[in-house]
DNA sequence: ACCATATAAGTGTATATGCACGGAAGAAAA
DNA sequence: TTTTCTTCCGTGCATATACACTTATATGGT
């Protein structure tokens, strides 16, 4: 039984349980999950800005800007300027954010197999629908 | 496909989104989801203790003792001592406690019907399988 | 009675998140 | 070209969340 008839409720505990998870699991790297995601995706988007990795991620623009700003001071991304448009501040990874990255991969897939395996195949496929039919809902 | 293949980032980005919603819908109660959340489970299992509040909600307790001070400071919710155990602080609806709840009720179903709408039958159902297989995880 | 252990609560610190707002710079319109 | 509009960005403020640590009170063993 549901503890809360709440689907954002449960839904949110739901992101608790596996964020603790992965943050314990990532925590030797020195990383949450949250900035594992970012520096993930500014690895594939690089170089990339504030607004676009915030439309990747769905995460405000502002919020990016904050966790943006606490990798940069542990000199894990830097920030450039955009030649041709002096209001951008194109963002990429140093050589120690992805250095980081590479020692958090195989914490973060240790992480993933093991929440596979604690679902189990039907969990797997249900937790796999859900979240397509959850990111339908925007756009 | 998900733009990401961590489950707890995608996890993490659909409470985003529905939490985004949720306050949207709750907001002329002057409550976001969180709060409505605890001030309901407070409903159900008053007289409470922080403790008792975070097994509940799956909340750290620490985490319970913040947002129960904010809610007390609006006098939405108030503490009493315990006659015998003096460690122990209660914690009950106030009035206007009650009365915020039995407003921000209506707000809440319009945001749960609204959901289930956009997500449909297929959505619903998975929805419902992944949060039951993601809440067998603990315990 | 006394001490060791267990339990309830709260605080310090830190990250994550989003809204409202303001500033700077490019782009379009007049 | 000056004005307006749009688009980036950052900050102020507020809530949400959790870990490490401390404090206060009970409880059980001796």
């Amino acid at each position: 039984m549901p503890p809360s008839p709440c689907h954002c409720a449960n839904l949110r505990r739901a992101a608790r349980t596996l964020t603790r998870r992965y943050d314990a699991a990532l925590a030797p790297a020195g990383l949450g999950v949250a900035q594992y995601s970012l520096l993930r995706a500014l690895s594939r988007l690089e170089p990339a800005t504030a607004g676009s990795l915030g439309e990747a991620l769905d995460l405000d623009r502002t919020t990016l800007v904050r966790n943006v700003a606490l990798l940069a001071r542990r000199g894990l991304l830097a920030a450039s300027a955009d030649a041709a448009d002096r209001r951008v501040r194109l963002l990429g990874l140093t050589p120690a954010g992805r250095q980081t990255l590479e020692a958090a991969a195989p914490l973060w897939e240790a992480a993933q197999r093991r929440l596979e395996e604690d679902l189990g195949p039907d969990g797997r496929n249900a937790l796999a629908a859900a979240l397509e039919a959850l990111a339908g809902l925007d756009g």
